[in-house]
DNA sequence: GGCTGACATTGACAGCTGTCAATAGGAGAG
DNA sequence: CTCTCCTATTGACAGCTGTCAATGTCAGCC
């Protein structure tokens, strides 16, 4: 089963763009023109899911290593657990993290794409 | 370094100082190796003065008009003096905004390379 | 000098956020 | 089924944050 935010719709790994979040912000970049408020709110979602050391050092864990589950976390993270899992519905909920249970673990990885949307809404 | 960092060009800023992310943060990608914990700290507080609907539009009102004084900003904002001063400020702090003073105004102006080195330790 | 206009600061308040202890849920092992 | 392990949820608490009214500060104009 996988974890979504939003939609369930199981992805395996596909390489489509995928909006973060709600799904209609993120599509218009910071610096070209001033951003409605709709915009400015969603982007702001995704941002402070981002804005958390704890979580940032998460999102690095997770990227060099690929796939990580929990419990991996919990350690280089210096949290407890119920903290770790805190930050990991997060991100999933801004659509940055997805998480799949198999067996008795709850593997972890980024949602593809969405990264690199929030560089473009950046000005990238 | 995310931060203004004096570059040949005259920006200079007058009142308030700023010690945001300095040192050796933000130098690191996100997506390449684990980030250390001064790394992460760094980082989040730039992601944490990004991540706010208000401060977002502000960023792109003067990106787009390039530079703006604070009166320009408390309409299209629709918020207070104070809060719109408040919004600057922790902007400013943050390495994002550079403000100027002329006369009795203020002109702000986005950092030359901060939102861009923030793109880059978002795995640009 | 006194006045006016543009920002900055302070104080207060509600709402949000990160943290952990305690507890609950659920899958595998025996 | 029971027991154990991994994860999620709840409850509570301290600290932070966005907001505005009131006030302060400083430069330019009369």
């Amino acid at each position: 089963m996988v974890v979504t935010g939003s939609t369930s719709t199981d992805d395996r790994r596909t390489g489509g763009d995928r909006a973060a979040g709600d799904g209609d912000g993120c599509a218009a970049s910071l610096v070209s023109a001033p951003l409605s408020e709709a915009e400015a709110v969603a982007l702001a979602r995704v941002l402070a899911a981002l804005a958390d050391p704890v979580r940032l050092r998460l999102i690095s864990i997770v990227s060099s290593v690929g796939e990580v589950c929990s419990c991996d976390l919990e350690g280089p993270l210096a949290r407890s657990q119920p903290t770790v899992s805190h930050h990991t519905k997060v991100l999933v909920e801004a659509g940055i993290l997805v998480g799949e249970k198999r067996g008795r673990w709850t593997w972890w990885r980024l949602a593809p794409g969405c990264l690199a949307e929030v560089r473009r809404a950046l000005g990238g």
